[in-house]
DNA sequence: TCTGGGGTCCTAGGACCC
DNA sequence: TCTGGGGTCCTAGGACCC
């Protein structure tokens, strides 16, 4: 690193996103144990979008069921999920991102984005955009900075909250080298597990593994790809191409099972129905569809089909109903969902759109 | 404690073709 | 009369992320 003025990969994290968005529009809940999830009904199946970091010193966090975070914090403020709220404010954050003189902007989601920039002092950098953000949103966020977007992202989390942690090929394997695997964006329960099951168990381990034994283990892609998150390494470049999204679905989880094929049938047109809607909305053909399933009691989680077919609104609702007369009749349904494939735009589809791999 | 809803990408294996 | 090898497409299923 000779020369001081060198592109920087910054991660983006707004801090307690949801919740503070919230907090925002209703002042009175600062300081107290804030829970969003479902339709805000405790007593409902949901889990929790997003907890406060008061309601976190409970136990509370994401994905857990929205009973369990009521009983660990029995006296928290629970809110209903609002979507196009949470959508704006992600909006007025992602311009002010872009504004930043010189940021190449890659948005990964509500709360965060890839900021790629040439500068020769990244935090500060950094601080500019926390206080650009602020100014404009009022909402705090904090900064990874990282000479690859592995790093970038995992440097995040050492910084929150409302500061920056910078994680570089330097620093790597110090920091993160003696961490659980699953700790690494990309590696979750059961990947952690095999690779457990082959010695690796931190990331270390993994940076050291043998390529052949995860390829062997993993295939010819993700093999030699998880050893280069266990090492840090990877691609730097932060992709602004607007984001082509590949299809839509929907799914719904009962209150309570379903069993009755008649019930399953509407619930299934109701889904198609809004599915079709996202889909006319982007104005590209469908040349799929899906059904995905789950039976109670629970996990038993299936995606039954995927057809190619054209865009007619009445093709397409004959292939999901067909596809559910494939259900297990008399098997309890916890879970329904349908999905329908779009065509890609022909200068999407090599190399042009930003994909996972692109790491 | 008992698990939402929106997505993306990868792999194995069968069908089919030459 | 027992059966190669390579390539591509498609489906099903698994895993991950926010």
């Amino acid at each position: 690193m000779s020369d001081p003025h060198h592109p920087w990969v910054l991660h983006v994290d707004l801090d307690q996103f949801i919740a503070a968005v919230e907090i925002l529009r209703r002042p009175e809940l600062a300081g107290l144990p804030v829970i969003v999830g479902g339709r805000g009904d405790p007593t409902e199946r949901a889990v929790v979008s997003t907890a406060s970091y008061e309601a976190r010193a409970f136990g509370v966090g994401s994905g857990m069921p929205l009973r369990v975070a009521a009983r660990k914090a029995p006296d928290a403020v629970i809110l209903p999920v609002d979507a196009p709220a949470y959508t704006e404010a992600s909006e007025q954050v992602m311009a002010t991102l872009r504004a930043q003189p010189g940021a190449v902007v890659q948005v990964l989601g509500w709360d965060e984005a890839f900021v790629g920039v040439t500068t020769d002092d990244p935090e500060a950098y950094a601080a500019a955009i926390q206080r650009a953000v602020l100014d404009r949103t009022a909402l705090h966020c904090s900064v990874g900075i990282g000479d690859s977007l592995v790093r970038a992202k995992n440097a995040t989390d050492f910084g929150k909250p409302r500061g920056t942690f910078r994680l570089t090929a330097d620093n790597w394997l110090e920091v993160m080298g003696h961490r659980p695997t699953i700790e690494l964006w990309g590696v979750g329960s059961k990947i952690s597990k095999r690779l457990a099951a082959h010695g690796i168990v931190t990331v270390d381990d993994l940076a050291r593994a043998d390529e052949a034994v995860l390829a062997a283990e993993f295939g010819p892609k993700m093999g030699p790809w998880y050893r280069q998150l266990g090492r840090g390494d990877g691609s730097a470049v932060v992709d602004d191409t607007p984001w082509v999204a590949r299809g839509h679905g929907r799914e719904t989880t009962f209150q309570q099972n379903i069993v009755e094929p008649a019930d399953i049938e509407q619930a299934a047109r109701e889904l198609a129905a809004q599915v079709l809607d996202d889909v006319v909305a982007e104005g590209r053909p469908v040349v799929g569809v899906g059904l995905k399933v789950r039976y109670a009691p629970f996990l038993t989680k299936t995606f039954v089909h995927k057809i190619p077919t054209t865009f007619d609104r009445d093709t397409v609702v004959a292939e999901i109903l067909r596809l559910v007369g494939r259900i297990e009749p008399g098997r309890p349904l916890r879970l329904l969902g349908v999905r329908a494939e779009m065509q890609m735009p022909d200068d999407a589809r090599e190399g042009h759109t930003p994909t996972r791999s692109g790491w």
